[in-house]
DNA sequence: GAGTGGTCTAGACCACAAA
DNA sequence: TTGTGGTCTAGACCACTCC
């Protein structure tokens, strides 16, 4: 007995001959009324199927023309990105945060991070078993979270906190490698000439930014993993 | 007049209430059949629009609860991982790939890449305007890919060779930094202390592996970027 | 012009989880 | 038990685009 809807097993039949190679980017798959007749079902059900090819890219859909196999253009992943006092729990180690500074946001700052005046500045390192694990440096839009000010950053990171405070945002991230400063290899426990991976997010809210963040990670101490699979 | 379909209308309408904060997680959207009376339209419309938001995270659906605002866990990022010398070619600079060596895969690299024997070993540069843009380390499976043994990799890269081969992959990431070896260095014209980017990748055709490979770029040089934008 | 996919309707039955 | 979402049907009209 199966389990599965009619439209997952459509999906997976088509997609299974596109994996294969048994149909290659360019070829056509079959109309819709092609499909309606070998599975007999009603067009909407083919169709969501279809749809949902398209919409992970697998095929692309041209009016009275039909429906193509895709040519794969870029490799597309899905980063996760995850709170980092939560993956250090998961990982079954002890999470702590230290604040360095907490200020107000110079005019510098506010420039790299994209972010209006009032902000403010909060520095820190997130440790796993003790071991530093992050450096941290963030601003805070005012205007856009006033709570921040009045909030003391040395027992909490910030980003849990502001997860809470300012849900569902929109983001973008850059990641790249770079050397530490001196001041930031000391805090990290680690030589100037280490690599690290520097991670930086913008964050906005209905088009109005929230923080900004950099984070920078040990080479060895992190990775970052992402999955491709379309069609899952 | 508005070209927008009603789902599309249904959709952005619930997911504004939802970045803008009026709808906060946890809370409940309105059911199915309110939305079809708010709409004067069928339910399979709101339910395609509903489960879009559903697909994209912003909401999660219960059986005879309703439907909720989620709570946003581990952000997560589409991240971009584009063929290197589309790349180059896209930012207006001359493209050239050097190949350092390409030989039979010893046992040591068979483990690391996770790829079983016979496999291909090929090792080159990718450089942008003359500059050494990355350092590839590169493994293909010859039970996957027979005509790789074949294929001269002097003027070539294999990854856009291979995306001819073998399209419709499916693939892990894992992104890091570590400081390159002194031959690494040498040959990316760069000193040893400098932070690297390491990107690996494991590529699988229906479940069997295809090909591994290991880029390593300057720091400064190249950065990966990702957008996080759930219900675009 | 002809035929594809894009969208929508107005029903239906079912599985499942909350009450 | 009850009501929600999950899936599916059998139509319909439309817009676009390839021939």
């Amino acid at each position: 007995m199966s389990k599965t809807t009619l439209e997952q097993r459509i999906r997976s039949d088509i997609e299974a001959r596109i994996r294969s190679g048994a149909l290659r980017p360019g070829d056509r798959i079959p109309f819709e009324h092609e499909l309606v007749a070998a599975y007999g079902c009603a067009r909407a059900t083919v169709s969501k199927a279809v749809e949902a090819l398209a919409k992970a890219g697998l095929v692309e859909r041209r009016r009275k023309a039909g429906t193509f196999v895709a040519h794969p253009h870029v490799q597309s992943a899905v980063l996760a990105v995850p709170d980092l006092e939560k993956l250090i729990a998961a990982r079954g180690e002890a999470y702590r945060w230290t604040l360095i500074e907490q200020c107000r946001a110079s005019a510098s700052d506010l420039e790299t991070g994209d972010i209006p005046s009032p902000a403010l500045r909060i520095d820190g390192v997130h440790h796993a078993d003790g071991v530093p694990l992050a450096l941290e440096m963030r601003l805070i839009s005012l205007s856009a979270v006033p709570l921040a000010a009045s909030q003391p950053f040395g027992e909490r990171s910030p980003g849990a906190w502001l997860l809470e405070q300012v849900p569902w945002t929109e983001a973008r991230h850059e990641i790249g490698a770079a050397n530490p400063t001196p001041e930031e290899a000391a805090a990290l426990d680690m030589p100037t000439s280490g690599a690290c991976l520097e991670v930086r997010r913008w964050t906005w809210q209905s088009g109005a930014p929230v923080t900004y963040v950099r984070q920078l990670f040990p080479g060895g101490r992190y990775h970052l993993m992402a999955e491709f699979t379309p069609g899952a």
